[in-house]
DNA sequence: CTTAAACTCTATAGTCACTATAGAGTCAAG
DNA sequence: CTTGACTCTATAGTGACTATAGAGTTTAAG
C-alpha cells in the first residue's frame, strides 16, 4: 500500500508519516519503480502503536525508546516502567500548575464586573501589581 | 538603566527581553552612544505586567492586546473579560485533558508488574492493542 | 594607558511535533 | 494524451523562547 492508503488507515496525515520515517520512529520501507514508499500490514501496526503513545502524550523520543524495547524482547522491563512512572509524575505536575493557574484566573475575573471602561477595570489593575488579590 | 539590569531587576532574561520588543510588547527605547539599550522605571513596571501576564499562561498576543487596551483607557473593558473569560475555558479544557490521560497512563502502568521481561510486559502489550485495558 | 573582563549588539539556529507550501515527478482513467 | 489525483523532496512556519557566533563597548584593575 502507498503512504496515502496508510495514512487513511491509520488517521494519520501523509506529512506526518515521513516525518516519523525522518525521526526514525519507522524504518524507511521499499520503494516502487517511481520512488513511491509502500507499506504492509506491520507498518499499520507499528503507526497505530506510535499514534496510541501519542495520544498518551508521549515524546517521540520515549517512543523510540519503547520501541527499541520491544524488539528487545528478554529485556528486564524496568525501563519500561520507569519511563511510564516518570510521564505520570510529568502530567501530575502540569495538573497541578494548571488548577493554580485557573483559580488566579477566576480571582482576576471576579476582579472586573462588566460595562465599566479599561480605565476602571480591576483585571488590569491586578495584573498591573504582582500579586493577584481580588478586589 | 541597561538591559542587563532590566533583566535582574525582573527576573527576565537579556533575550526575552530583546525578544519582547522584537514582538512589540515593549516599545524600542533609546540606545546610548554606543547603541546599548536605556531604559526607565516604566519599562520595569511593563516588564512585569508582562511576566505576570505569562504566569497565567496568556499568549504573546493576548498581552499586546491588553496592553493596547490599557493605552485606550476609556474604551469599554468587556473586551478584557472576554479574552480571559475564553483562557480559562481553555485551561479548564486542558486540565479534563490531562486527567484523563493520567487515568489511562495509570491503568496502563498497573499492567506491568515489575520485573517481567518486556515480551510479558501489559505496558507494551497494551499499548499495541488500541483500547487501553488492565491485564 | 593598556588590557582584560564583563557587558552589549545583531543575526541566526535550535527546541517540539508537526503543518503547510513549492515545485517537480508518477500513475491511472477517460 | 491529457487531466487529475497522487507522490516525492526540501524548506519554512508555528510559539516562546534559549543558545550560539562574532563583533563592538564599557569599566575596572594593573
Amino acid at each position: 500500500m502507498k503512504i496515502g492508503e496508510l495514512a487513511k488507515r491509520t488517521d494519520c496525515s501523509v506529512q506526518t508519516i515521513r516525518h516519523y520515517e525522518k525521526e526514525q520512529l519507522i524504518a524507511s520501507v521499499e520503494r516502487s519503480e517511481g520512488n513511491f514508499r509502500l507499506y504492509d500490514e506491520a507498518a499499520v501496526e507499528q503507526l497505530l502503536f506510535i499514534k496510541h503513545c501519542r495520544s498518551l502524550d508521549l515524546s517521540l523520543p520515549e517512543i523510540r525508546q519503547l520501541l527499541g524495547l520491544s524488539r528487545s524482547p528478554s529485556a528486564q522491563c524496568d525501563d519500561v516502567n520507569r519511563m511510564i512512572d516518570a510521564h505520570i509524575d510529568q502530567v501530575e505536575a502540569r495538573i497541578q500548575e494548571l488548577t493554580k493557574l485557573n483559580e488566579q484566573l477566576r480571582m482576576l475575573r471576579r476582579s472586573c464586573s462588566n460595562r465599566r471602561t479599561v480605565e476602571q477595570c480591576g483585571i488590569l489593575r491586578n495584573l498591573s501589581a504582582t500579586p493577584v488579590s481580588s478586589v
